[in-house]
DNA sequence: GCCAACGTTGGC
DNA sequence: GCCAACGTTGGC
């Protein structure tokens, strides 16, 4: 099983949104980026992911699972986007925050905390146990 | 609100 | 195929 980092806009999708749909799928669609589209081609069902919050909050706010491997993006013609489909798996009890990662020796080599700018990244196994553990959620893993 | 980093586009 | 110009993202 592959860990990931899913990030978002609230203002566009909130996690409060993806919550209230558990458990059913969303698309996690409108990624126009080849990196991150080449990534979710990777996802298997089953795979964990965390959500996390751009912008104001910069934080890592919830635990998602892959339930639906890539397809065809549903709010596009173009035949080169695809996205998979995530559910909620539950909040993290201490949304960890980007200051956090930054700060901990464990999370140095981070995506997120290196190229913030790509939307779908790969979370180490040691590096999801790290965060896991700074949001005090025992159970993600 | 600014700016750095990154990706994409298009002229040559 | 290179690279300058431009647009977008996201942290600060």
């Amino acid at each position: 099983m592959q860990y990931w980092l899913f990030k978002s806009e609230p203002s566009t999708w909130s996690w409060q949104q993806q919550l209230a749909k558990a458990p059913e799928c969303e698309e996690w669609d409108g990624v126009r980026n080849y990196q991150a589209r080449n990534y979710m081609r990777q996802m298997k069902t089953g795979d964990r992911g965390f959500f996390y919050h751009s912008q104001k909050e910069k934080a890592i706010v919830g635990i998602v699972e892959v339930c639906v491997e890539a397809h065809p993006d549903s709010t596009t013609d173009d035949p080169r986007w695809e996205c998979v489909d995530i559910r909620a798996i539950q909040s993290m009890p201490d949304p960890v925050t980007l200051a956090m990662c930054k700060q901990d020796p464990r999370l140095k080599d981070m995506v997120l905390v290196n190229n913030s700018r790509l939307s779908v990244q790969p979370v180490r196994p040691d590096e999801w146990k790290a965060v896991c553990e700074l949001g005090g959620c025992n159970t993600g893993y």
